[in-house]
DNA sequence: CTTGAAACGCGCTATCT
DNA sequence: AGATAGCGCGTTTCAAG
């Protein structure tokens, strides 16, 4: 593998802000943007295809798709799967109201959990948010419980999902 | 492309309801839970890598791959891409408090803009709940703004995402 | 249903414009 | 920086256990 560590050099920003991004954002031009939301949506299509639909050579496809995964703006590939076909049909979001920081590193044990999808911290009346899939009301139960279990927290509300109408992840903006 | 239609046969089915699944949930070996925790932490692995970790064959694996996504188990594969690369650093959840249900099909339309990665329909006291990545407080605000310009609901309270500490997709109990 | 071997198609590199 | 040509490899299929 040839490492190829040219840093972008000059390429057509669309945005030009006066003092340059502090943290990050990559510098991407409407072709890199249309591929990256093809790819965002089905990453199974070959270079050629994505080609066609980008009037590109297949080269020329694979050259920005491997530049975009070495800026890290693809982190990745990954199977999309049904949560309902893992015999885990119950969506909810779980907000966790605490009185002190200190219950955050308790709450990140929960990653082990397949349960549990996203941890989040948050502005607003309630300190976490845990977006979770579970089998049924009572499994939901248990987890409850074990975060019950922890000290220093007010308590929890959660939302159960009737309805999932739309779900994808981040794609830009076209 | 030859159509292998045959249905799975006599798989050994692990949990036995005593009157079957009454929507979906497919009959899964541990094989295949642990085939699909991997595919769903990356899909770019090649068949003889994954069986290697599965101790099978190659044509194995993607057999099971195969008829995985044919029970649309595997939904699909897609392209995981980083929203601050992209220029949308800002995740909010924001709940709608909505008077009639004739709100949602409104809402729904926000599905055209990138920025709303989901909707979801709740229990609680708001009735809808939506996941968005925004550029910054001001692009959170325009999207609040035309939330507001529909008519039929109380309000909306958004919670802001501090810190993301986990966020991925579903993924087998294993 | 799994294992091993063979052929096709695609990803990837190198070269050139 | 994109297009064309070519090699190598992985996927995919087939027959056999």
């Amino acid at each position: 593998m040839t490492q190829d560590l040219r840093k972008s050099s000059t390429r057509t920003a669309r945005t030009l802000r006066t003092s340059g991004p502090r943290t990050t954002a990559a510098a991407l031009d409407d072709t890199d943007r249309k591929l990256l939301a093809l790819l965002a949506e089905d990453a199974t299509r070959t270079y050629a295809e994505l080609g066609k639909l980008l009037f590109l050579s297949a080269p020329a496809v694979h050259e920005r798709a491997r530049r975009l995964k070495k800026e890290g703006v693809i982190k990745g590939t990954v199977a999309a799967l049904d949560a309902a076909k893992l015999d885990r049909p119950l969506l909810a979001f779980v907000h966790v109201d605490t009185t002190s920081w200190a219950v955050t590193r308790q709450l990140l044990a929960l990653e082990e959990l397949s349960d549990v999808e996203e941890i989040h911290t948050v502005t607003g009346e309630s300190a976490m948010l845990l977006k979770v899939r579970t089998r049924d009301t009572q499994s939901l139960e248990q987890l409850l419980a074990r975060i019950h279990a922890i000290e220093g927290f007010t308590g929890t509300r959660s939302y159960i999902a009737l309805t999932t109408y739309l779900e994808r992840g981040p794609s830009p903006d076209l």
